[in-house]
DNA sequence: AAGTGCCTCAACCGCATCAGC
DNA sequence: GGCTGATGCGGTTGAGGCACT
């Protein structure tokens, strides 16, 4: 046991009085009084005041993590997924720095979306999580179907005119620069597209916020098109979207077996095939996104299973 | 209904850093 | 400079819930 440990429990007979596990409503409204009237900080001296039989950093993690107040709880939402993958791809598992970026998520909350649901896709494709591969088949295939799908709730629900068009506009803003002609996929849509919808081309250029988002704003009426203008751009490699894959045997193994990737955590064999590509060779012109319909379009980058 | 396996997420652990003495 | 306490961070664990058989 490191010394900072021994600290942290201090004497036996008093690690012996501390309680782990789940917290009962007894500690936690014990805690939220105490802070209410005292603040927080000084965890170790807050825990003992409180008459709370736990360490300070149990307390700690137990407020900042559960009973703060403006703690968001429920799914995250395609903004905050598009973000917390963006950042992901730009800071790596700097999961607290992350979280300042998602006013109301915490550190953990993201480590653990990270995990549960980000690192198992990878596992599910083959593909070990950070690595180049990974990171682009996230910037090309899980990006855009996240806008896709925040236009389409956006369009959906009772978005303001006002910023749809503030969209529809950072479409054409951000589109005005762009040189591929490649189709990204749509998820199968129960309306047709319309002005501003997300299309191939702002799927392949997106931008990364550069700096935090206002706390006080609500992430669910993020605007679109703040994701779009902000910072530095990211593109995705020129091969990702124009080679054409049926000129090669080997991918279309891959792509074969792609009808292996079902979303909830079906087994599925390795892909051999895969390991002597650095970069799959995803096609969305000569083959139409049929493939990646087909296969995704339920399952993987479904969105709405995430 | 019971058993089993999988998934999620709250909580814990170990370590690093910083400030005060 | 070394010690100690407080805090923060990222990795890991395991209880509980859920789906499936």
């Amino acid at each position: 046991m490191s010394s900072s440990t021994k600290r942290e429990l201090g004497s036996n007979e008093e690690e012996s009085e501390l309680r782990r596990g789940p917290w009962t409503l007894e500690e936690d409204s014990l805690l939220i009084h105490y802070i209410a009237c005292h603040g927080e900080g000084r965890w170790n001296m807050l825990a003992k005041s409180a008459e709370l039989k736990r360490t300070g950093k149990s307390c700690r993690l137990r407020w900042l993590n559960y009973l703060k107040p403006d703690i968001k709880r429920g799914n995250l939402t395609p903004q905050e997924q598009l973000l917390i993958l963006e950042l992901h791809s730009k800071w790596g598992n700097r999961w607290s720095k992350i979280a300042r970026h998602l006013p109301g998520r915490t550190d953990n909350e993201i480590k653990n979306y990270w995990r549960t649901r980000v690192q198992k896709q990878a596992r599910q494709l083959n593909i070990e999580s950070g690595s180049r591969r990974f990171i682009d088949a996230v910037k090309c295939f899980w990006m855009p179907r996240l806008l896709q799908k925040m236009e389409q709730d956006s369009s959906l629900s009772s978005y303001s005119s006002m910023t749809h068009m503030n969209f529809s506009n950072s479409v054409e803003a951000s589109t005005s620069s762009m040189s591929t002609t490649s189709n990204i996929p749509y998820l199968p849509s129960p309306t047709p597209p319309q002005e501003g919808f997300i299309d191939a081309a702002n799927a392949n250029h997106f931008s990364i916020m550069s700096g935090p988002i206002n706390p006080s704003s609500d992430l669910d009426s993020f605007k679109l098109s703040q994701l779009l203008e902000i910072s530095e751009q990211v593109t995705c490699p020129p091969n990702v979207f124009e080679n054409n894959v049926y000129n090669n045997p080997i991918q279309d193994n891959w792509y074969a077996n792609t009808n292996n990737y079902g979303m909830q955590g079906q087994n599925m064999e390795p892909l051999q095939v895969m390991e002597s590509y650095d970069i799959p060779q995803f096609d969305f012109q000569t083959t139409g996104s049929d493939w990646i319909l087909d296969n995704m379009g339920d399952t993987l980058w479904n969105m709405d299973a995430i």
